[in-house]
DNA sequence: CATGAATGAGCCTTCATTCAT
DNA sequence: TATGAATGAAGGCTCATTCAT
């Protein structure tokens, strides 16, 4: 930018996020264990020894990763805070349409494999994981489904779990995308898969009324 | 040696299994490459060159684990492909009980991380375990769908999308406990889990006359 | 030993004395930090992950290096409590040949070197060296000067200062062999500088009456 | 720039002075090895990269530190050789008087430290300062003890060990503050230990007719 | 001259694998 | 078979050195 043109050195502020982007891409991969700082030097463009001008360690670097992947999922939180207030099915394939989008452009399969799989190795990520992000949404979506029981337009049944079972085919089908497509097996449309399954749930969620 | 007591040594032909068993908990604690044979030794209750005298190598004996683990799960091709030719909810919910008892008795969890986290590193695993179990499951399911959308019992929509979306809340609640359950988060009940959500689904999925 | 004579296989038990020695060697020679795992084990007769076998660290290595060293020396310590009450100078003459004995078969230079040089990076070492030899020694010397100066053998004056006059010649002796020998100074013959540096010591520590 | 207060901006000249003051003080404190250029450059206040404008290696900055640290001690031997050609002790005294004002005020601790500790490492150093400087002053000391032989002010003895023996506990008593004081050994006051030796070596060294 | 981000060779440490017993 | 001491290749990390600015 400055004098002209990009000049053949990267400018430093950027190196940060280049660096997490190929350890994203590496861990999501290969886990952390097996993951190596040179390939996600070489992947960064950098030398192994510039990752420690940047993190302290690869756990950090790991940390780092996991923890700044959380971000572009909190925009879902903030999607679902200021969600219209109108009929449920309405809010339920608003956010699903968010999340699906999310899931589209996001690496997601990939996040998901690291927190899942370096759960029991690095507890606290999982933590934050879940505190910060998983349990919020979690909550909002158990809290619009309460909404919309105590309206009369969904039936009895626990909202927690009402909203575990919005969202898993989703996750499935990312993780099946990420595990079993690559090996020949026919991968899932997300978006059809979504569509069809909100379309089916709430026929079994709502009320008489609601769905009249 | 000890003259004494020879039949409560275990037998060597039981070694091999004990060695998985073993593996199969560290594997699915650690992933593959922060596993350490050491520790599968000592869990086994042999001397680390003793693992070599059953197992070629460190990824031999992953092998042998995740493939084995395929084997308690085939019962459920069983179960489904003997399944009374009854109506398609009696059939849903006689398989999901099943299901629900191996989750509950067979470390799932862990083989469910090992499999979709490894997937990279080990695709012919992850092939094996679609070719010769989930592919066969998923579409025993989806036939079954199909059957039940050619009697008129289920409304129209993808088969194969069908089974994924009834199995997936029940995996995903799996990896909850993997996940999230050790960090304090909010267990999910499994069997209640999954009885809301096939009420739910099949609500969605029956037609009206089904449904009555 | 066992069946007749010694195998190529050295015993386990020698491993970790003959790892000490040779890391003596090198420490003594380059330093904490110059000093490479490979040399000491290459040295040593065994490969550098033997040295893990027995050492948890570097450090650890090199505090047990340092550690053991102390023991030869200890047996000083006891030569002066067993030393018999007779005239001051026999006892010192008796002290210093044990002195010059060790000097002459043990490695005191690279251990002097070794304690001095790294008591800013390991300061817990120097305080053991301190307190379980050195100041025991200078003690125990400067104790016997202070009977002797009761007895009216020894003129007035601080009996630590004394001990440390007596021995201090030795050491820079010691000193002089490891540092500038080597690049072609003279050497001092520690025996002949040790008889004369005594005889003219206590020429002028012992009184009229005790040195007629 | 700064064009208000040039004047107490340090001239580029005194860069390589501040560069060497500075190295002196890690190398004395670490050793060459463990010394780090980033603490030196730190403080020199200045960058790591500067330390390349005025020393090609670490080893060259290393070299200068420990040849720069000869200087003050050749002040010794000019005191030396013009020192007044009266009674023995009387030069040994002045000397002596030098000397421990030079130990007072130079880091000799650290300075001897460098020089025995990496004598192997670095010969010609150790060459160096035996050649220019401690060959010197011994054989200037041993000279004058030979023509106080001559003179029969001083006893039969060999001249270089008599020399060896007047300053060896000047110099441990340097090294045991340096090792042993910092961690709480009770330290010496090198002006009465000097005292105190060197009355009683002259005691000894002295003839019947040169102590009266 | 001066800076400090970047490099990469080198070292400590780990751990799968071997092998003498 | 079984052991566990020993190996050595591989990888995380450091730090002297370089170089674009």
């Amino acid at each position: 930018m400055d004098a002209g043109e990009p000049k053949f050195r990267r400018r430093k502020a950027d190196r940060p996020d280049e660096i997490v982007a190929a350890a994203l891409a590496v861990f999501a991969e290969k886990g952390f264990a097996a993951a190596k700082l040179d390939e996600i030097a070489r992947r960064a463009g950098v030398s192994k020894g510039a990752l420690y001008l940047y993190f302290e360690t690869k756990e950090d670097l790991f940390r780092a990763v996991v923890g700044r992947a959380i971000a572009p999922n909190i925009v879902l939180l903030k999607a679902m805070a200021a969600a219209h207030p109108g009929p449920f099915p309405d809010l339920v394939r608003g956010v699903a349409r968010q999340i699906v989008g999310l899931v589209e452009t996001a690496p997601m399969g990939g996040v998901l494999k690291m927190v899942v799989g370096e759960a029991r190795n690095f507890p606290e990520l999982a933590r934050v994981w879940h505190d910060e992000l998983v349990a919020h949404a979690l909550g909002a979506m158990a809290g619009a489904v309460a909404a919309a029981q105590a309206r009369g337009e969904v039936r009895p049944g626990d909202p927690r779990t009402y909203a575990l079972q919005m969202i898993a085919p989703l996750l499935v089908g990312v993780l099946w995308r990420e595990t079993f497509t690559p090996v020949g097996a026919p991968p899932f449309d997300l978006p059809s898969l979504m569509t069809q399954h909100l379309d089916t749930l709430l026929g079994g969620m709502l009320t008489e009324e609601a769905r009249r």
